[in-house]
DNA sequence: GGTCACCTAGTCCCTAATGACTATTGCTGC
DNA sequence: GCAGCAATAGTCATTAGGGACTAGGTGACC
């Protein structure tokens, strides 16, 4: 197999090129970044890239994309440091062929970008089970969140800040009313009956995940 | 060097064993907890032991005191995941010999080990200098945390989950007076004028260390 | 042109939270 | 025993926050 590795602990991705190549694989490219990687997948075109999910701003997500498009005979492995494997699903989804934990054994990551290779998906079946069901139920505390504005971001930030509505306002640039507008929808929304809670809600359950990209 | 090393990640475990390995060093063990690390420093008795900083509770740093304890002849070198690196001071204090981000090649990672078996301090002057110089100064935002008591710190979690004084005052088996008080007394340590505030600066600030180990 | 979603702004009424106090109890250390 | 601290409980007045509304303006889409 030809391997490009990418992940952002430079230790991990010397070590993993090792172990990699003591069996018998060929790891053409070590990157350091996605986009490191999808210049290494162009130049090499490797059977597999395994790239770790654990990159700010979800580039690792749209990685895949990139690779798949300039490379489609190669296929993406993903890599996940935590126990966050919440973005299983959207990874596969964007077309990623596999997943696999970092708490794994080498041999297991080896056959995961064997199966991969052989156009099988490399997941575990616990995992792709779990990443099929939820699908953001209505009953999830957080399936809310998408149906918010952007104005109502903005507030969940000032809110987030510990933020009065008079600094709200005059940090949006608006009248006090209209910050306290924002803020009751946001509530409404989220189904909370105070800042504080919605504030609890994102800290404890919305990982950074949740926040919209193009808001931070 | 004959070295025990320790990270929950099994992937990194054996691929730092295999690159370690390759460069002439033995590895006696692997680890996957503290506990483990403990039980086969004191059975190999190595020359070092790298040790993964990201085990929760803290019980990263008292493996240091019981691993100095059980084998002084062994150097604790601290290897540690993610950019947080406030804790440095803390494992250096407790007996740590050196200090190394997984972002670092191995090279620097062996020279690291390395320099701690010949008795030196193995940090970064850098993460060193950062480790000496805070303290935990008055102009801190958390320099008052140090002086919150348990019930301050129950109350501060009653905060962070959105709790209302009347919520607090029943999970906590007392009046609602004496919430408000505790309340009142924590919003005034921190200097904060609203719950809301003192949520923002634990969630913002307060990382997860911040909190006191017997109140998880 | 009409509908819809969003941002804006306002009202009235009520509750929750805060500031600034005092005071009792119990424990700990000198 | 006494000082100091933490935990408990209470008071008063003031402000901030929340519930439930109404409503104008704008841009997108059909």
């Amino acid at each position: 197999m030809r391997i490009v590795v990418c992940d952002d602990h430079l230790l991990l991705l010397e070590a993993l090129g090792l172990a990699l190549g003591a069996r018998g694989h060929e790891v053409v490219a070590l990157a350091g970044t996605p986009e490191e990687a999808v210049s290494a997948v162009a130049m090499h075109r490797p059977d597999v890239c395994l790239l770790d999910v654990n990159f700010p701003g979800g580039t690792s997500v749209s990685a895949i994309h990139e690779i798949r498009e300039i490379s489609p005979e190669t296929k993406v492995v993903m890599l996940s440091a935590e126990a966050d494997h919440s973005i299983v699903g959207r990874a596969i989804a964007e077309g990623a062929s596999g997943y696999v934990g970092k708490e794994k054994p080498i041999v297991e990551i080896v056959e995961m970008l064997d199966r991969a290779v052989r156009g099988q998906l490399a997941v575990e079946p616990s995992l792709l089970q779990r990443a099929l069901r939820p699908q953001k139920s209505t009953d999830d505390p957080l399936w809310a969140l998408q149906f918010l504005t952007d104005r109502e971001w903005q507030v969940m930030r000032c809110i987030m800040d510990g933020q009065t509505t008079e600094e709200m306002a005059t940090s949006l640039g608006v009248q006090r009313s209209t910050a306290r507008t924002h803020v009751q929808n946001l509530l409404t929304k989220l189904g909370v009956h105070s800042r504080l809670q919605a504030a609890a809600l994102m800290s404890a359950h919305g990982s950074h995940e949740s926040w919209p990209a193009h808001l931070r």
